[in-house]
DNA sequence: ATCAAACCAGTTGTCAGACAACCTGTTTTC
DNA sequence: GAAAACAGGTTGTCTGACAACTGGTTTGAT
């Protein structure tokens, strides 16, 4: 079941020293200061500097390691590594502050969620077919509700039913990235403004948009799949940029 | 510039006891031991469980955090997060164990890098075009010059040429997602059968893929472009599944 | 009896110091 | 001259302590 959104999002933002550090450490690295094979300075140096204990110096190299942006030999010191080692793919919260990153955010949400329906028309089982079908008449239902009654039915059958059809690829790999793209967006872009603009996504001309996709899985055709949804959420990424409101 | 493959790939493996004891945690949680919403056990608790220090067990937590996976709120506990919560798409060297899991790692590539593709073909400068044109002219040469004879310079230009064709999108998360996949596949998939992999991939049957993409993106066609790198990739990825040697 | 304030046990966040494991370059020894 | 021992420096782990915070309990005033 789609969870219930938070009334209110947590607020709770407890600066925490290590991630402080990790991103201190990460602008010198993007900032140039730091480049590929460059030794950090020893941890004890880096607590010295920042003025924090070792083991918060620690934990943040620790994530610099994780995302494979630095490594770290025993006995020698920790090194930048370079670009191309990387990973981890990440959005951070700041990619929505500029409204061009958020547009090349959702370029590459609808290049994914394009490739991902491709593979649902040939992969779907049967069973999938039914629950895409279910959700997407209870779309329509809530559509021709309009957006004074069923604003949310609506969003959220939306979400769940692109969810689905990511799902039905049966490739765990592109549910991952599609599920923490939709997440990250849907988690950073202003919630009030996402309401205003879910409102004008209704209507017939773009549940045809929608249609074009179920039927395209209905029967199998992945090229029409992929087109079918690389212009669904082409378009509402084109209407989403051209409201006014658009931070 | 195309960094120098090394010579032999870097064996050391030493074990860290905090990504042991987050392989573990995370288990846990993919295990459905632990499912959203519980607490996990104190950090004393852990330690004393993992025998092992607590800077060790928080270091742990502290990576599962960063990736979302887990909460954890002072005073009270660490928390594990609802699935659709998490912030990072990381692909763990466990995926090349299993041959389904290479090819579903590969169909995202894919259809990413189609994605790619089509947007460079738009969003290119001419710049960047030049340079396209210059390293697919060096590919060429390579590969009229035969594996036997230029394998290495080969196999480099094609990399080369596809991440040129990737930053042409002028995208950046294009950029990470297909950098990011890209290393993991260089990386873990082993370095020897890659390489027998890739000496079947010359003649003028296969430059031809690579040349439809090319004359795509100089004619500024995103349809084209998509479909010829799909198609490239594709093709790929079918020769080396079909390949008897395939782990 | 009610309700707010104070208290308490438990948990995470940070600090400080110590030692083990390991690496690199230097010195010693044969 | 070459191998072995040594020395200093760095990361990895351990231990113990305290600060900051939370949730629930007790206490105290009205």
């Amino acid at each position: 079941m789609p969870e219930t959104a938070p009334l209110f999002d947590r607020i709770d933002r407890p600066r925490r020293l290590p991630d402080e550090v990790a991103v201190s450490i990460m602008g010198a690295i993007e900032g140039g200061q730091l480049v590929a094979g460059d030794r950090l300075p020893t941890e004890a140096e880096l607590s010295k500097r920042f003025g924090v204990a070792r083991t918060v110096v620690r934990e943040a190299i620790s994530l610099l390691r994780y995302d494979g942006i630095v490594d770290s030999r025993r006995g020698v010191g920790a090194f930048v590594t370079d670009a191309s080692q990387r990973s981890s793919f990440r959005i951070s919260p700041a990619c929505f502050e500029k409204r061009k990153q958020i547009v090349q955010l959702l370029q590459l949400r609808t290049g994914v969620q394009s490739g991902a329906s491709g593979l649902a028309a040939t992969e779907r089982t049967v069973d999938q077919m039914a629950q895409i079908d279910a959700t997407f008449a209870r779309m329509s239902v809530a559509d021709s509700r309009g957006p004074a009654d069923a604003l949310e039915e609506r969003v959220d059958s939306e979400l769940l039913l692109y969810r689905q059809i990511t799902e039905a690829s049966n490739n765990p790999y592109y549910v991952e990235v599609v599920t923490m793209i939709e997440t990250n967006i849907q988690n950073n872009l202003r919630s009030p403004f996402l309401k205003n603009a879910a409102a004008s996504e209704f209507g017939p001309a773009i549940m045809a948009e929608h249609t074009a996709v179920i039927e395209a899985l209905r029967s199998g055709d992945a090229e029409a799949a992929r087109t079918a949804a690389r212009t669904r959420f082409q378009a509402a990424a084109d209407r989403l940029a051209a409201r006014e409101d658009f931070a």
